[in-house]
DNA sequence: TTACGTGCAAAACTTTTGCACTATC
DNA sequence: GATAGTGCAAAAGTTTTGCACGTAA
């Protein structure tokens, strides 16, 4: 199974508990939180306790195998598979929702920001805030109330 | 006094709590998170409850007086008083110390996505992380043993 | 068989809330 | 004097931990 060998390099046992949440944040372009993982994990038969998924999702992190991320207004950690590319998200302020975003324009002034003040930058983090397509309706139609 | 009237401009009454809380924040260039906060104004004597640091510091919010941000790996909040200036934060990942960086190089990305996708972008938050000069050394030492 | 992984319960930490009391306006 | 603000204690939400037991390699 080519989960096995994936969990095998990061030095952990494949256990049904880790195929789980691994395959779930597979599955998902959103980043989730933990207490949401464990409900869709649990959703037949039970799979994990909660502690032991944030364990499990500790250790995915230290493994660099999951990127934990937290938001503006919304105090829980989420969490997202490292996937190759390097992209970022949109955050809907009315309904919540966290959209993917490809590319990022930030390279040329990371490479200043070393160069000027004499920092070394390992990596940033950008979310842009607004409304969704579908958001941005509604809320015209609340405000012309 | 000065503080006085920014206070009742945006419906609160002028409290010593409230004075202490704001002063400290402006006082200082990199965010505090509300504990910090607590301990600073009690340093001499007794001024606020950690209960009342918070409640007065998501009225600053409410009031767009102050910001409130989460930074990753950190998971408590962190604020500080909305200055004029659009900027943003260099985090360390050794000393967790948060310099103030000014200036942004988003404004062309941000139009282009609200054209090309249909977002509608009220605003963003970037982070950079890395090492600061001071620890960038350290770091080098620690590294060569 | 032997570490490593997990469940359960309890704790730690941050933030919020209820209620009686106090201070500002 | 009315209303908004505060202290204290308790609760709520998220994340961590200790310990005994279970399971993958």
């Amino acid at each position: 199974m080519e989960y096995r060998s994936l969990f095998r390099e990061h030095g952990m046992k494949c256990t049904p508990s880790r195929l789980r949440v691994y395959q779930v944040l597979e599955n998902n372009v959103s980043p989730l939180g933990a207490q949401e993982i464990y409900e869709i994990i649990n959703q037949e038969d039970h799979v994990a306790d909660l502690s032991t998924v944030y364990r499990i999702l500790n250790a995915f992190v230290q493994q660099e195998m999951v990127i934990r991320t937290v938001i503006d207004g919304d105090d829980r950690a989420l969490y997202e598979v490292k996937r190759h590319e390097h992209k970022h998200h949109f955050v809907c302020l009315r309904c919540k929702e966290v959209f993917p975003l490809a590319g990022c324009p930030l390279e040329r002034y990371e490479q200043n920001l070393g160069q000027e003040e004499g920092f070394v930058v390992e990596g940033h983090r950008l979310e842009i805030y607004g409304y969704c397509p579908n958001c941005k309706e509604k809320k015209e139609g609340e405000e012309s109330k």
